[in-house]
DNA sequence: CAATCGTGGCG
DNA sequence: TCGCCAAGATT
């Protein structure tokens, strides 16, 4: 890649995007760091579509990162209803915990100390950076590694995670201003989201399909899967999404039967959940679930902060 | 590094 | 219908 290469990849995808953005509210100038910050948390693996109602309601619950941390752990995942993976809302309470004690109960601007915070990686420490902080950051996600990866090196899909190499290659094509870098990494970011896609690409649509080497050599199929497939059907998973939709619901659940942690004291589920539990767990579908593998999974529940047992119950923290 | 962690819409 | 997969992070 040469620069002028870079310059009209650049111009042309910013184009497009000027015509074909979608009007997401975490996008709006008015929209503060902190509104930014949990818009990345709840797109963490989920789509668009699914995370706009919650954020909405969320921002207006918790305007700012105190009012979070003020609040009880269990609030913050109910309030994360069914967008999946509730660890992530653990992790957003905790990070506007760390924001409040650590940087005056603003969101900081710069990237490792947002790298520093409970449940940001490196895709959403740069993302902060870029979107609500205009700072020339390289952004990588699944959709910008796609497109870079198929117009520039004709890699059908992106691998379980990116390479040195493909940061190498963001950075030398992120423009030089920060609000240059901002636009082009939205702007990408929202070809592979509407045009380059994973499954069915609208390479007549797109801005790139004269540039494209991976369209030049005829979309060839990817060789090697990427990520792993992600099992689901009858797994641990499954029945954990099972109790967590219980508890969202209504808990407390009641426990079958309790006995005394001897070491500290504390109150321990001993043979699974009540019966009207197991009824309402068992009305989803191929799920039947001995007290063993029950008793595993709420110590899970437990051990990871999502559920507290107490007198003969589980329920969300308080 | 590979496994784990939810959910639901769509082709 | 049912497998695919969506703005990842953590251990």
């Amino acid at each position: 890649m040469n620069d002028v290469d870079a310059s009209a990849l650049r111009r042309k995808t910013v184009r497009w995007y000027g015509r074909n953005a979608r009007d997401l509210p975490w996008r709006h100038s008015d929209c503060s760091p902190w509104g930014v910050l949990v818009s990345e948390f709840m797109l963490q693996q989920t789509p668009v579509a699914r995370v706009l109602p919650v954020w909405r309601s969320w921002v207006e619950t918790y305007p700012a990162p105190a009012d979070l941390a003020a609040a009880p752990t269990g609030d913050a995942v109910r309030a994360w209803g069914r967008l999946g993976y509730p660890r992530r809302a653990l992790r957003l309470h905790a990070a506007a915990t760390a924001i409040v004690r650590d940087h005056g109960g603003e969101v900081p601007p710069d990237n490792d100390a947002l790298l520093a915070l409970p449940g940001v990686g490196r895709y959403t420490a740069a993302a902060v950076a870029s979107f609500a902080f205009q700072q020339a950051h390289p952004v990588l996600d699944t959709n910008i590694r796609r497109v870079l990866g198929r117009v520039l090196t004709a890699t059908p899909e992106p691998s379980a995670s990116p390479s040195a190499a493909e940061y190498a290659l963001a950075a030398r094509l992120l423009p030089a201003t920060g609000n240059a870098a901002a636009r082009w990494n939205s702007a990408v970011m929202e070809l592979g989201a509407l045009v380059c896609t994973a499954r069915t690409p609208r390479c007549d649509d797109c801005p790139l399909r004269t540039d494209c080497a991976w369209l030049r050599a005829g979309r060839p199929a990817a060789e090697t899967p990427g990520r792993p497939r992600q099992a689901w059907h009858g797994t641990d998973r499954q029945l954990r999404g099972a109790i967590m939709a219980v508890l969202r619901a209504g808990g407390p659940v009641v426990l079958e039967n309790f006995r005394a942690d001897p070491a500290s004291g504390a109150e321990v589920p001993e043979a699974g959940l009540g019966a009207a539990q197991i009824d309402a767990l068992a009305r989803l579908r191929d799920l039947n679930p001995d007290d063993a593998r029950v008793d595993r999974l709420i110590g899970d529940l437990c051990a990871d902060g999502l559920a507290v047992t107490r007198d003969g119950s589980l329920s969300l923290p308080q």
